[in-house]
DNA sequence: TAATAAGCGAGACGGTACGTCATGTCTTACA
DNA sequence: TGTAAGACATGACGTACCGTCTCGCTTATTA
């Protein structure tokens, strides 16, 4: 359930058409799959969907809170699950998923869309991180702790900066394109984190 | 002296003024620190610098490849050295550096905004890869390859996956803010990396 | 000369484009007379003229000023002459002009436009005061004078209220449309206004 | 009691709420009244009735019809009465009443408004006519008819042309604002109108 | 006493226009 | 002949109203 259309009075006044919700997302999708963000204004959304601009001002503040919402919508249940059994097998699943995903165009172009206009809009900075960047970190962290529970790592592992090595290749590699994200990499990237969770931890400082 | 004011035929017509180019860095600079990527637009930094647009255009053909000289000018030679006698020694002394600049507002900024400009500015993302990515990688495994042939590491790591973990993290933590580059963080980031170095490489695919 | 393009620093950047200047006051005056002033818009002219919306504010802050500039270039040099020999005939061939340009429908939709966009904006209120309704009245006031002078009429004759009597009737006739315009009233008015000057000052108050 | 709340269909159904309908005047007239016609939306006085836009439209097809309701409402009865004793001090009543209201400063607004509204609602512009227009002039008639009758003035004057003189000047400083509309003005306008009715009128053409 | 018919506030909806801003190109005068 | 100012077409921005339309109620009248 991603983004349900948010009423602040319960039943009052004309009910959102969950139609002209859809229409929205669909054509921003398509837009941004066609075009890329370069092209994505919500002028052409608008125009697309055979909406009004007020109507998706209605729905969304800001660009950035649209693209989230194309981001939320898109995401499936493959978060990490913090109770798997197997940290190995669990981060596979979870890597395995995500490069698919980040191999598909129209996915590509909604995250580094996130990515652009997060660099100039305050809001969506704050939202990329409340609804993107602290979730995935969070279920990491619990998935990792739950692996310290049951010793199949140490416990004094540097858990944050594991997060780090863990989702900064992929973004790294996602917004310059300077290699590819396939499966190859997914199976490097996951037997240096497990082996860099084998490292003594350094003193602070 | 990074970029020289590039005149395409020698000595016709009237020459540059030299002030102007440095007026436009200047305030493109200044209000790259003091307003972010959001207010930074070509129109404000001619206004700014007190200089027509076409005075701009003509030196840049985009916002990215101003925004590329920016972050040029401001790069003094603490790059990677490849031929450092010891990895360790060069790559702290490389994120201590990098730590330093990344630390200043106006640096930061103009990262992040040569991020979001490549995002949908298809130059931009060219010229992004070929100066700032490429280099940096290429001098990062040239020392990697200079400390193979000393030993100093195994000969069959995986480098470029740990180009990524040099570098990942550090752009992930730029663009997204969830935690701070420090000095604690350079340090445990580079013996996560000498420690994989480490890591048996596996089998590929 | 109704009005000339004004730039503010002398001969610096590209002069504006008459044509451009032509265009609009064209598309304009199409406009208004072919849809009324309800379907006048800065946007519609905009697209009509094959013109930027900039361009029409680069020249006229507000509609208001538009408009204006619509009636002084339809203003021709009939404008109530101060030294004319005979105030009876001055007064005739005026009421006369006024007839046949108010009777045009596009100089009559200019009028009315004028009047309702006065109402709402301050500036064209300012603006109508400052370039049509007291220029008239001057205009008016001189000639009344000068038939003063000549002994044409009584030296103690209130002439504000004359000037009311002579223009009040036409704005009244040209807004609300109970009566037609036409030579007939003219005639009339005109024999009103002179016996209307004969009559015997009241004291005030 | 100017407008009777008129419902089409007897009694059937829920009858309207006599209390909104005042809302919706006050509200009306109070924001004329204090942001003048430029901010004078249907949209603010719903929020400020704390009514329904639906409300309103249920009520006035136009703009222009819930203006003349405020005008109205407000219109007491010293319209011009037929069967007065007396031409001038008729007229004289009716001129000083009107200055009295037409000084208040909300009043004055509707009528402005009402002009400017006419001026692109051909609605407005007929209710106008039929309801602000003809009543005065044919109120005037009828008194100067009577006067006719008792002899008190001659029996072939312009009668028509009298009262765009007596209305027109009115309008004319009403909506321009060129001069005052006070007591003075309304007696040498007074002296002027009768004064004219005593011109020969001259033949037709 | 139930059905029916409107009234009502809230607010969604497709439109249209507003006035501003930025883009990248162009035209002219000036050096 | 190149530089510089600024006009230009294009097109997006976010806001405000327009008049219409649901929606879930409430309040009368009529059957």
């Amino acid at each position: 359930m991603p983004t349900p259309p948010p009423s602040d009075r319960s039943g009052r006044g004309r009910p959102r058409n969950p139609q002209t919700h859809e229409a929205i997302l669909g054509a921003a999708r398509d837009l941004l799959r066609s075009q890329g963000y370069a092209r994505f204004s919500i002028e052409r959304v608008a125009a697309d969907a055979g909406v009004s601009k007020a109507s998706i001002y209605r729905r969304w503040p800001t660009k950035g809170a649209l693209l989230l919402d194309l981001y939320m919508a898109g995401l499936p249940s493959d978060a990490i699950a913090a109770d798997a059994p197997s940290l190995r097998d669990e981060l596979h699943r979870y890597l395995l998923a995500t490069i698919r995903r980040v191999n598909d165009e129209g996915w590509r172009e909604i995250l580094r869309s996130l990515v652009a206009e997060a660099q100039y809009d305050e809001g969506t900075a704050r939202l990329m991180q409340d609804k993107v960047i602290r979730p995935r970190r969070e279920a990491g962290l619990r998935l990792l702790h739950s692996a310290q529970r049951r010793k199949e790592i140490a416990a004094d592992g540097d858990l944050e900066l594991i997060l780090d090595m863990l989702f900064g290749p992929l973004w790294y590699r996602l917004l310059f394109d300077h290699a590819p994200i396939d499966e190859d990499f997914a199976s490097r990237l996951l037997e240096l984190v497990l082996h860099a969770l084998k490292s003594p931890r350094r003193a602070k400082g």
